[in-house]
DNA sequence: AGCACGCCGACT
DNA sequence: GTCGGCGTGCTC
């Protein structure tokens, strides 16, 4: 018997699936981890199978057997095999990082080289000598590695007779990959009325070895850490009570939870009339285990989520499974308590925040059984379920749904994949559905339900539209309009919170010296620095570099040197400084950069009941507070004149989405958009809450000019290091893919057309829906990949991009 | 990617 | 002759 296998493996080369042989004995089956010997040193790596066959393609003499079944067990099935294929062929990536998709990261065990004396070395000085010698030093067994990187010259070929000639030998060790965790917990070893009785007699002498013995009564079982807290002792106690035979020393496996906490159980509120209709109309879907995409559109606070809530307590009833997907940002304590609360500990969570052995466990707890239904962002679309009844994409017109990196998924793409293969009901939720779903929800290739009401019945808040040119016109130098200086001066007065939002961090756009023109630019980037503040440094936001301030222009000494534009930092000043009294906070990446530090901001922001929160695209989603009754957008200009045809689309969103958070209490609330172009029709629709008029304009243009939902786009990235051979290879390229029913547009150096010393150009194509030109795309990478001269380029091809400039 | 093989120039 | 540098092609 023989086994298909795909390695784990970085290589774009190779993307193959190889063969192996099945050892007499060994049983494998489609999913299994295995380690099998690879390459011409039979390193140990990890593979997947992907089919079981009786005989072999490849020739019989130079077949390898598997070496053993990898303790990571299974880790996908058949139909996961199909998302995989599907995921290769659709996404044009390669065998091993379609599977690396949807396995867990860290499930690979890496194996290391070692390099170890065994004869005693060769007589005559040279080479050979001074590599043996090397071994010696360090004690007759050295890394593989080290060994190599320790000389100047290439040693690899030296190692290699050593070890022909037995002088040296090579052995590879496994380190073993995340493993479960394990702590140290004590078990109660004696009855539970035993241990009460002897914890008042302790309560005078030892009042806490009483505390902790009268807890390890009531636990039974429970971890030393957790022991410790409780009863606010150390481990003299726990000593004590194990040495007087109360307890008893044990090892508890424990599963990394991220969410401990205890949260209160809810079974929920009764529906309104919609949400009702909503439910009656989907359940049956349910029941029948059909196949079918709802679009759920519901304007914020109208309770899409008890839908998804009533859904998914059907679908778990039935015995099924439920996957619900939400973007990173809202991924909170908040929105998960909420899951919690109504559906217990049958939850696993999955995010990016999590260490790998946490991602692991939650994995694992998903593949083992241990949850029905699961929470957490893109990736967790690929959740190891085998009966899905359900799968929610919440917001989906968010662009955190597109993988940026390889394979390039579409999440939505993936979903309706599993929800098909499952007989599973696709719900997506938005209250500003993406263009291209809305037209399928118009269309009739999808069906629509709506949520037009707020849920608690209060309005959408009131929104002002300041024209800032006027502002500046009547001189108003301030980046506050006067209305929103009033606004927030109210809201002080009357004790109410403002959030203000601004997409982008820092102090100032751009440094620039006003005596001779110099702007500063980041050395590997094509882009200027932005100043911080904080620490005085002006920072590159596309490759972290960063500088101490200049004090005088670099260029012609001028003490001139001024900021210009706005970040969240600024307005933070500018606060402080036409407010004084108010209590600030920000919170952008740069305030966030902690664990659990986003969570710890909007806590102090609600408890310390902090005047005004300044923030990023972060404080546009799901954020719920009551006494937040203002709104404040400081240029909504900023989205609005990014040349992507999806512009518009996105400044209505977050305008939507950031208004929303105003009067989510029982007050109403208020608005103040500003802006350079108050004429925008993405910018007077979102005053008017008007999503339905918006989509009719903006559909209305994009079939003139034919973009999405009406074509396909597609996008090809080339970056390398030298600017001329990155050119010629996309206008090789672009030759390669010729004419045909597509429209080519480029190549033209990208908007930003360095990155970390990459000079980048693309290549944006737009084709029929119907008509797939994957093919020849595949052959002129391939053609771009055999010439020699293009071999320093990296070659992107992303099928719907999110982003085209 | 990482490694082996093999071709070719420089030096013993 | 022989050492070592680098181009080429494969991994089952």
């Amino acid at each position: 018997m023989y086994a298909q296998v795909v390695i784990s493996h970085t290589s774009r080369a190779l993307d193959k699936i190889l063969e192996y042989k099945i050892p007499e004995g060994m049983t494998v089956h489609v999913g299994d981890a295995v380690m099998v010997p690879f390459g011409a040193k039979n390193k140990p790596t990890q593979g997947y199978v992907t089919a079981v066959t009786q005989t072999a393609d490849f020739d019989e003499r130079r077949i390898k057997s598997i070496k053993a079944l990898s303790p990571a067990g299974r880790v996908f099935d058949e139909k996961m095999l199909k998302v995989i294929l599907f995921m290769r062929s659709r996404y044009l990536c390669t065998y091993p990082e379609a599977v690396a998709a949807v396995v867990p990261a860290g499930i690979s065990s890496k194996s290391k080289e070692w390099i170890t004396a065994a004869g005693s070395g060769p007589a005559q000085a040279g080479r050979k000598k001074e590599v043996f010698e090397r071994v010696l030093a360090s004690g007759g067994t050295i890394e593989y590695q080290k060994l190599i990187n320790f000389f100047p010259w290439d040693s690899s070929q030296v190692i290699r007779e050593l070890v022909k000639e037995g002088v040296l030998c090579r052995e590879y060790s496994e380190r073993a990959p995340v493993r479960k965790k394990t702590e140290k917990a004590l078990r109660l070893a004696v009855s539970r009325d035993e241990a009460l009785e002897a914890a008042e007699d302790f309560r005078k002498k030892a009042p806490k070895r009483a505390r902790a013995l009268e807890i390890m009564a009531d636990a039974g079982f429970l971890a030393c850490g957790d022991l410790k807290k409780f009863a606010d002792c150390d481990s003299s106690v726990i000593k004590a009570l194990c040495q007087k035979g109360f307890c008893e020393e044990a090892v508890a496996e424990i599963e990394r939870n991220p969410n401990t906490n205890y949260v209160k159980p809810d079974s929920g509120g009764p529906l309104n009339l919609e949400q009702r209709e909503a439910v009656d109309t989907l359940c049956p879907y349910i029941d029948e285990k059909k196949y079918e995409t709802f679009l759920l559109h519901g304007v914020t606070g109208s309770g899409k989520t008890e839908v998804y809530m009533h859904c998914i307590k059907r679908v778990t009833d039935m015995g099924r499974k439920a996957i619900v997907l939400v973007p990173e940002i809202s991924l909170t304590p908040q929105t998960v308590n909420r899951f919690r609360a109504r559906f217990g500990d049958r939850i696993a969570v999955l995010h990016s925040a999590l260490s790998p052995g946490e991602k692991y466990d939650q994995w694992r707890k998903i593949r083992d059984g241990g949850a029905d239904i699961v929470i957490g962002a893109r990736s967790a679309v690929f959740a190891p379920f085998d009966d899905i009844g359900i799968i929610v994409l919440d917001e989906e017109h968010s662009d955190t749904y597109k993988s940026e990196s390889s394979p390039r998924y579409v999440t939505n793409e993936i979903a309706a994949f599993r929800a098909q293969q499952n007989g599973a009901l696709l719900l997506l939720g938005s209250a500003t559905p993406s263009f291209e779903t809305y037209y399928k929800a118009c269309s009739g290739e999808i069906r629509l339900l709506n949520l037009k009401q707020r849920f608690n019945m209060n309005s959408m808040p009131d929104i002002f539209v300041e024209d800032m040119r006027e502002e500046l016109a009547s001189g108003n130098k301030t980046m506050f309009s006067r209305r929103l200086y009033e606004e927030i001066s109210l809201n002080l007065e009357k004790g109410e919170q403002t959030i203000l939002f601004l997409n982008r961090r820092g102090y100032s756009t751009f440094v620039s010296c006003r005596e001779c023109g110099y702007v500063v630019h980041c050395p590997n980037c094509n882009i200027s620095l932005t100043y911080h503040r904080h620490d005085d440094t002006l920072q590159c936001h596309y490759c972290g570099h960063s500088v101490k301030n200049y004090t005088v222009c670099p260029s012609c000494g001028s003490k001139y040197i001024r900021y210009f534009g706005g970040g969240t930092e600024k307005v933070e000043s500018e606060v402080k400084r036409l407010f004084p009294n108010a209590s600030t906070i920000r919170m952008d990446i740069d305030t966030t950069g902690k664990k659990q530090s986003h969570r710890k901001i909007l806590e102090r922001f609600e408890k310390e009941k902090t005047d005004i929160l300044i923030g990023t695209q972060m404080v546009t989603k799901g954020l719920d507070f009551e006494n937040v009754t203002l709104v404040g957008v400081i240029s909504a200009d900023t989205m609005l004149h990014v040349d992507d045809f999806r512009s518009g689309e996105r400044t209505f969103d977050i305008l939507e989405q950031v208004t929303g958070r105003a009067g989510r209490g029982e007050k109403r609330g208020r608005a103040v958009i500003q802006t350079y172009s108050p004429d925008h029709e993405a910018i007077i629709m979102a005053a008017q809450h008007n999503y339905l008029k918006y989509y009719q304009d903006e559909i209305r243009m994009r079939k003139i000019l034919w973009y999405p939902p009406f074509c396909d786009i597609i996008l090809i990235g080339f970056s390398g290091g030298v600017r001329q051979d990155t050119d010629d290879c996309s206008k090789a390229f672009r030759a390669y893919v010729g004419k045909g029913d597509f429209t080519v547009l480029g190549p033209l150096p990208c908007a930003v057309s360095k990155i970390k010393n990459k000079y980048r150009f693309q290549i944006l194509i737009k084709c029929s829906p119907d008509k797939d030109i994957t093919d020849r795309l595949v052959a002129a990478r391939e053609k771009c990949r055999a010439n020699l001269n293009f071999e320093d380029v990296t070659i992107i091809i992303d099928k719907n991009p999110v982003h085209i400039h």
